[in-house]
DNA sequence: CTTCCACCCTCCGGTAACCGGAGAGTCAAA
DNA sequence: TTTGACTCTCCGGTTACCGGAGGGTGGAAG
């Protein structure tokens, strides 16, 4: 028969503190083998052992305890790899956007700011075939790969050419969740057609700034822009509008991508310096 | 004179959400122009979106708030720059051992486990040089580059030549931070020496396990002595010490090191299944 | 056989950086 | 004046624990 060790033991076996396995416990993530009913003392064998090991690796790599546990509990050795894999994948990711982040933060503070050029529009309402949903910020990038895939094919289906664009609710910004519709416009009497929407976006005055390169970077150019709107125009509420003029599908190298970017605006300010 | 807004339109310019304004107003980050004393209604002005955009992207880098508020604060940009690159030097170190730890844990997960050899020794108490510290477990590293060069040059000055390692408290491991002393061995008759403390290392019974190659996966061969000494073994308190048998002052290749790690036990047992 | 001390227990509060909601007050247009 | 959107404060909850208070246990020493 195996074992048996207090907590203090077992703390110094795996190098989990004493709170840490209380919790543990009490999560149900890692029981003790047995627990002393009239003094509560928990009892650990030794065969726990590797189990609390494999734990405090996971949680080392700053896995969350729900998928610590689904690692855990995995039976099989394909689903522990499964979690493990989609894991590392957030850390990298996590660190690609850290390390774009930076870099253009480190511009933004060392450089003069660029001086971003603002144009006011008024952009009339138009009929377009749309793809919506509400989407995390995280996965804003595969989302949008979904939804210009299905709206590309209908394109080419249809023989339609058009800048495509998507409408990003103030939800989306602010509470890194919201609605986000991917469209692309249409004649107005276009016919619906299978798998898309058919949206009718409103009209109203744009302050629109062009963002030249990549996507990595478009924060400076929406910080700037907000600024910009704030000291010299009324704003508006609705969707920020991002669109696509030269993107993935126009060629490979994200340096000759433009977007503009689109904040919607009461009315076009008399001049710029109006209210400054 | 500039226009002033409320929460709720400085959240649309700004992307942070009017929970997260209250927040930086309560902590002083980011208090608003001015509140109305009757309503308590609060009003940003429009030049403050530029500070509130830069907040928030220093937020997207999960960068601490005390960090973030000694960035905006920051009189010069050179000291912007200091905490930015030490900020992102420590998510890329993040990002290096994230990726270490799961390289090993994909081969703890998918391979067999690597038949670990565990001898059983007495070390008798012997007098060492050491450099002893309260020591965080993140700067481990930086650490030991200081104590063992500390160790380095005296050994070079008085000609000694020996295994030399270090004595890691339970605390280092289960708290995250604790003592941890550096030695090399002496003869027991040696004088003292600037810079150095005199040390006895007690002696006892050990279980060893002998790691080979870098010290990105000693986490696996730390699990398996574990689970081997709760297996067969009576453990004792006291440190865990490492001996740097090859190390980096041995070589330049990691691959080649060779790290004897050994756990404090009451008694060798009397054979490997006594217990099992 | 007691006494000591290290160990163990539970419960409560706190951490970071907010989010969600309750309940109530405020503002501007209709 | 009424509606409805907006705002306020306060309270509790989130994650993965840590720290401490107050009090019970267990094995060894005296």
């Amino acid at each position: 028969m195996t074992a048996t060790v207090t907590v203090g033991e077992f703390s110094r076996l795996t190098h989990l503190s004493v709170k840490t396995l209380h919790h543990y416990h009490e999560i149900g993530l890692l029981a003790p083998a047995s627990v002393d009913p009239s003094s509560g003392y928990r009892r650990y064998e030794t065969s726990q052992v590797e189990v609390a090991q494999l734990i405090r690796r996971l949680r080392e790599l700053r896995m969350p305890l729900p998928e610590v546990r689904a690692v855990v509990d995995a039976a099989d050795g394909g689903s522990r790899e499964e979690t493990l894999r989609a894991h590392l994948d957030r850390m990298e990711r996590e660190l690609a956007h850290t390390r774009d982040v930076v870099t253009s933060l480190r511009e933004m503070l060392t450089l003069e700011p660029a001086a971003l050029a603002v144009e006011y529009r008024f952009i009339p309402a138009f009929r377009a075939y749309g793809v919506s949903g509400h989407v995390e910020r995280e996965g804003i990038g595969s989302w949008c790969e979904f939804a210009f895939g299905r709206l590309g094919e209908i394109a080419a289906r249809d023989g339609i050419v058009a800048t495509s664009g998507a409408a990003y609710s103030d939800e989306f910004f602010t509470d890194d969740s919201g609605q986000v519709v991917a469209f692309l416009p249409v004649a107005p009497d276009q016919a619906p057609a299978e798998g898309v929407e058919l949206v009718d976006l409103p009209g109203g005055f744009f302050a629109i700034a062009v963002h030249t390169g990549p996507f990595t970077d478009f924060d400076r150019s929406y910080g700037a822009l907000g600024s910009h709107v704030a000291e010299y125009c009324e704003v508006a509420t609705g969707p920020i509008r991002e669109l696509y003029v030269v993107g993935p599908g126009d060629g490979p190298d994200p340096a000759s991508y433009r977007t503009e970017i689109c904040w919607p605006i009461r009315q076009i300010p008399t001049s710029p310096a109006a209210k400054g």
